[in-house]
DNA sequence: CTGAAAGCGCTAACAC
DNA sequence: GTGTTAGCGCTTTCAG
């Protein structure tokens, strides 16, 4: 339909500067002392016939993009879903747009799609990284963009936030919770990684298990997308440790495939089996039994990490220090680790 | 660091001139039958000095971008989250970013976002729209960027692709599944919207219930964010209607509040009423008793969707043919609809 | 207060 | 086969 008009063609037909027409629609009207007559008369036209500047040319010019890179695990783990949709609506509103991928915790993809993701000027980023990629982070938070880790941080990487949760606190108390409810052999269900998060989970487990005398049984599944073979470790591990009174699951998919695992071998949780994951999910409030989770602060974790980047992306790179957000997790004790109530 | 080359730098490095570099680089040497250790000197250099285009320059040239808008109802339902999650991956072997954001089924946020995505010169859209949007999305297909609609597609807009689901068989088959499972007073909790997926769905029912000489007992309830309002709106219906023996939820999140409704009201599925759900959900076969679903392809949808886009990405615009696929959903029958077997 | 003009980095028609 | 150069649409310095 109507043709594309360039600024050119508006300063054209108005009878003035481009240099006018381009003050006035970036707000510099008053700073640059122009007519309010010149002021209303380009607005009104502008409005009139439909015009948007041109964001690639004004990217071009001034390096910014006004987009916001995200880069997650897996858009399809409810976690990462809905802090992308909270940062999403809140980067919104701020008119920056979200471009995002999934890195599926593959360093290889994450390290391409930062190169993809540098290509197209993004103005920041917000990470869940995979391990492996830390030279390539430290080079971009080098570069002046800013940089906000979550959910995991990378050993090593400076100049960039990081706005995680207490997962070493929120497994040591959930040990402590279970053995209150005198269950007696924990065992943690985690992912073969090092990732700093899966980490502190992990020593979360084993000072509370020191602590209270108890022994220790860890299995450690390799990260797969595919859910069949998840399931089939730890059913083999469960039926392996008939030992075990309770389970600890480092992450909610890993959860999902023990309750299924339980269910494949028609298990009773909390007669058999107490069940508690890390990381809430829908699934578990309606399980007969209910689940017990700890329950990440969403909303908070993403408005901290959006906020601190919207925050760098006007201060001066000079002024801008970087720090870590620790938020508290919240422990959501429901039937599948109470004995009794069963 | 190493502060950012241009084409120019690099041509004037090895005393050639930028055309020729440009060529190489777009991999039009052959045709332009540059001499083969003109192309080997440059992408040696090029690679040597870590060179990279930029894209943006590059778009502002050609008017393309790379990036394809994917506009959906909320990234945190898992239907969309995987719809998502198959389209990026596979976008992204193709060279193609994926740019995303949530309308919240409100026609003007989504109105808002088309603008945007407009002003960024995005090279297709794939959309599940909202009602009320038909003028810009039929203004967009006129433009002559590729438009896919999914999930649901909006009545008198011309030129746009669509992929959906057969929701009218599939529900009319879910009534008759009920009734030869002996279930005879069936209820549809749907939305209170006339988009097309949930009119198909409550046409399905209409039609099945009609024919098999039963009652009709529909109720609508009201978009919202807000979990815990549906709830209470199908908590309040179902002890109402204490005559119904099955319920059929027209979505999954609706499906989920109505198990927690019914979980509230302490029924038990099948002694007291039967539940099916339209779109399949982890929770749904981890339930007890495991709950009757149907579930929609999402692989086929997010293949068929994507692959149409790119087609017509690389099709010139006057050669394009619009059209409709339908898909087969699939009845997943477990426990919650069977009388007998609980 | 307003205008001319120099780029941002790239592509491609057009020369040679 | 390779080089020159005119834009793509915008911002912003520098003159007036």
């Amino acid at each position: 339909m109507k043709k594309k008009l360039s600024i050119v063609d508006i300063a054209r037909r108005l009878n003035v500067s481009t240099t006018t027409v381009s003050f006035i629609l970036n707000g510099r009207a008053k700073e640059k002392r122009i007519s309010s007559e010149m002021v209303e008369k380009v607005l009104s036209f502008v409005e009139e016939v439909g015009y948007k500047p041109n964001v690639l040319a004004r990217s071009l010019r001034t390096g910014k993009s006004h987009i916001i890179g995200l880069m997650i695990e897996n858009i399809a783990n409810p976690f990462f879903a809905n802090v992308a949709r909270l940062i999403e609506e809140n980067a919104y509103t701020k008119g920056y747009k979200i471009i995002y991928s999934s890195t599926n915790n593959d360093s290889e993809k994450a390290r391409e799609l930062i190169n993809i993701f540098k290509e197209r000027h993004l103005d920041g980023y917000i990470i869940a990284p995979p391990e492996g990629i830390e030279e390539e982070l430290s080079a971009l938070a080098k570069s002046g963009v800013p940089v906000v880790l979550f959910d995991r941080y990378l050993r090593g990487v400076e100049n960039v936030d990081y706005v995680g949760i207490n997962g070493r606190d929120s497994i040591y108390n959930a040990v402590h919770h279970l053995v209150s409810s005198s269950y007696k052999n924990i065992g943690l269900i985690t992912l073969d990684s090092l990732q700093t998060q899966m980490q502190e989970r992990l020593d979360g487990y084993e000072k509370a298990v020191k602590e209270l005398g108890l022994s220790a049984h860890v299995k450690k599944i390799a990260y797969s997308q595919n859910e069949k073979e998840m399931v089939k470790s730890i059913t083999a591990y469960i039926k392996r440790k008939p030992e075990l009174d309770a389970l600890i699951f480092a992450a909610n998919y890993l959860g999902i495939s023990g309750l299924k695992a339980i269910k494949k071998l028609k298990l009773d949780i909390n007669d058999d089996i107490a069940v508690l994951v890390f990381d809430d999910h829908d699934l578990f409030e309606l399980h007969s039994p209910s689940i017990t989770a700890i329950a990440q602060p969403i909303r908070e974790i993403s408005e901290k990490v959006i906020s601190i980047l919207l925050d760098k992306l006007v201060t001066p790179p000079e002024k801008r220090a970087s720090g870590t957000i620790i938020l508290p997790t919240r422990l959501v004790v429901r039937d599948s680790s109470s004995k009794n109530k069963n």
